[in-house]
DNA sequence: ATCCTATATAGGAAATATCTTATATGCCTG
DNA sequence: CAGGCATATAAGATATTTCCTATATAGGAT
C-alpha cells in the first residue's frame, strides 16, 4: 500500500469545519432531519442545498462552498435533478478514510 | 451515550493541519524517524521539541504551538524533564478519538 | 552569579478560511 | 419568450491560522 498521507488531508480539512460535520451528521441519517422531497428521495438521491440552507441558517452561496468542499474531499457525492442539486454521504468513501486515519494514527502491529 | 460532537472537533481541527498531521505519524513510531535521546527514551517519555523542530524545519516557537494544539486536542501528551519537554502520542485518546469519528459518520445501525 | 541550552510566550505579518451581497447560469412553466 | 426558482460563481470584507523574530523563563554547568 502507498503511503495514503494526502489521501486524507483533504477529508480532514473537511471535517475540521463545524458547520460542515454537522452537515455531515445530517446527511448520514436524512430522514431524521429533514422533510421528504418532492423531486428527490432523501435516502436515495440525497439533500438538496436548499433544506440545508434552511436548516444551517447560512447564505446558499456559504452552503454551497462548504458543499463542495466536502464533495472535493469525497466525503459526499452530488447528484443534480432538473435544477436541484442534492448531496449524499459517500459511505464507501467515508469507511476508507476512516480506515486510512485508523492506519495513520494506530500504533503499527510489531511482527 | 452524550452528544459527543464536541468531542471530536477539536481532534478534527489539530490534524487539519499537515505539518501537525507528519508530526503525529513520527510520533506513531518515533524509533523510525528519530535518533536515540540522552535525557528521555523516545518510546517511553516521548519525542523532545528540539528534534521536531529540526526534522520539520519550521522556528521552535512554531513547533511548541503546533504540540500544545495537538496536547489540547488530547491526541499526544506532554511530559517535562529538566529543561526538556517530550510529547508522545496518547494511544488510548487517539483510539477514543477515532471510535467517536467512526460514530458520528457511519450509517446509524437500523434496530 | 553567569552562561548556555531548551522551551514558552508576546507581538505582529502574511496566508487562508469563512461568510455576505450581487450576479450568472440553467431548468421549468405559462 | 418572460418570469420564477435552485444552485453556482464573483468580489470583497472579516476572522482565523500559521509563522516569524524577539524576549522571557527555567534548569544545569562553570
Amino acid at each position: 500500500m502507498p503511503d495514503c498521507a494526502h489521501m486524507i488531508s483533504a477529508p480532514l480539512r473537511a471535517l475540521s469545519n463545524s458547520k460542515r460535520l454537522t452537515i455531515l451528521r445530517w446527511l448520514r441519517d436524512p430522514t431524521s432531519h429533514f422533510p421528504p422531497q418532492r423531486d428527490g428521495d432523501l435516502v436515495v438521491d440525497g439533500v438538496c442545498v436548499g433544506f440545508i440552507t434552511k436548516k444551517i441558517g447560512l447564505s446558499q452561496p456559504a452552503v454551497t462552498e462548504h458543499m463542495q468542499i466536502l464533495a472535493d474531499a469525497g466525503l459526499v457525492s452530488s447528484k443534480k435533478i432538473r435544477n436541484w442539486v442534492f448531496y449524499k454521504l459517500d459511505d464507501e468513501q467515508v469507511r476508507t478514510f476512516l480506515a486510512a486515519l485508523s492506519e495513520t494514527l494506530e500504533i503499527p502491529k510489531p511482527r
